[in-house]
DNA sequence: CATAAAAAATACTAGTTAGTATGAAAAAGC
DNA sequence: GCTTTTTCATACTAACTAGTATTTTTTATG
């Protein structure tokens, strides 16, 4: 990797972990560029403002971390209703990156920006459309192999798994720790269990 | 109400609405005092500082209108399995004040204030709590009236339910109408009705 | 009506914000 | 090696931020 685009990378990594822990507007350039130790003549080269960066974020991080993550991983199985447990079971309580305090980076940064950030809407919503569409895809291969009910509707139970994952997540950070995380995960269990 | 009180309360209803919309960080005290048409020196005799007037929000306005409009209501009723649906589905599609665009006011307010300010996290925190408690409530009455399978675990329930709540209102606000909605509570129902 | 206290108005400060102007160093192309 | 382009460094600006100091007006109370 040049050495250019190199900088550019470690600008979004700091960048994103400052936004992560702090949000999007308070995190200032001046505090990126401190923690980088890139200047700002460098910053502004390689983004033309900050809004650019976010989207940028969103595109060359979140997206892929969320490809890798979390889409590859439930690609080969057969069971989306373990599958479903198992992934927001890893996103709760075993992803290294994310804490309870900060919540999802995802749900924090569609909060704070889709009121008003056109661009932050449509690049959020793209990626998780992603998702939403894995877990429909998920749910109409269960129901073709008899594993979930035929009456189940994926555009619902993704809707619903998914909302339930944003919204647990600002619960812990509520209570800055996983216990609620332990009780919705148990009603998580029972809901998918209805789904076959 | 005096004079002095009638201020005090324009400031706490204009800067909510304020905050609603654009965010606690981003709404600044000029655009505060700029809207209610009061002055800087009456803002500040009223709250020491910004946060103390957040906190005045909390619990004079969220807090009263939460007991209001959404825990009385339900207060008088069986039917627990109804009374969530229609609690819902009154705050996402019917309430005049709620707007799909800027989601849930303390859920906004959570997700943005609560890793880096504990008064914040404390008030908010009671008020969630009030609302779970309700909820907990009405499930054991409803175990007892045998409108809900005993084996339900109202703890869990509750925090299904608000968590599924707060993340539809995400969605919302990534999509800006109301068409994930209506397929959430589609769910939402079916979710529900297996609790009898 | 006089006086004290409460409530509000005005002008200010020190710090922070995103972004710019300009020039220097590093790298690439010939 | 020389020139051009890419990459980065420094110093600055104008607007905005929460909060303060000080004075004036309004209201309550005797």
């Amino acid at each position: 990797m040049s050495k250019a685009a190199n900088t550019r990378l470690t600008i979004l990594h700091k960048a994103f972990e400052l936004i992560y822990t702090k949000g999007y507007q308070t995190t200032s350039i001046d505090e990126i560029i401190a923690t980088t130790q890139v200047t700002k003549g460098a910053f502004y080269y390689h983004f033309k403002t900050k809004d650019e960066m976010g989207i940028a974020i969103i595109e060359e991080i979140l997206k892929p971390t969320m490809q890798e993550n979390f889409i590859k991983p439930t690609e080969a199985s057969q069971n989306p209703v373990e599958d479903f447990y198992n992934m927001i079971s890893y996103l709760l309580l075993e992803d290294p990156f994310l804490q309870v305090k900060y919540g999802c980076p995802v749900g924090n940064l569609t909060q704070e920006m889709t009121p008003w950030n056109n661009r932050f809407s449509e690049a959020l919503a793209e990626l998780v459309d992603l998702w939403k569409k894995k877990i429909i895809n998920s749910i109409e291969k269960g129901k073709e192999s008899g594993l979930i009910r035929k009456d189940v509707v994926g555009e619902q139970v993704a809707f619903f798994i998914l909302s339930g994952y944003w919204g647990i997540r600002n619960f812990g950070k509520l209570q800055n720790d996983n216990s609620s995380y332990l009780v919705y995960l148990k009603e998580l269990k029972v809901y998918l269990n209805g789904l076959k």
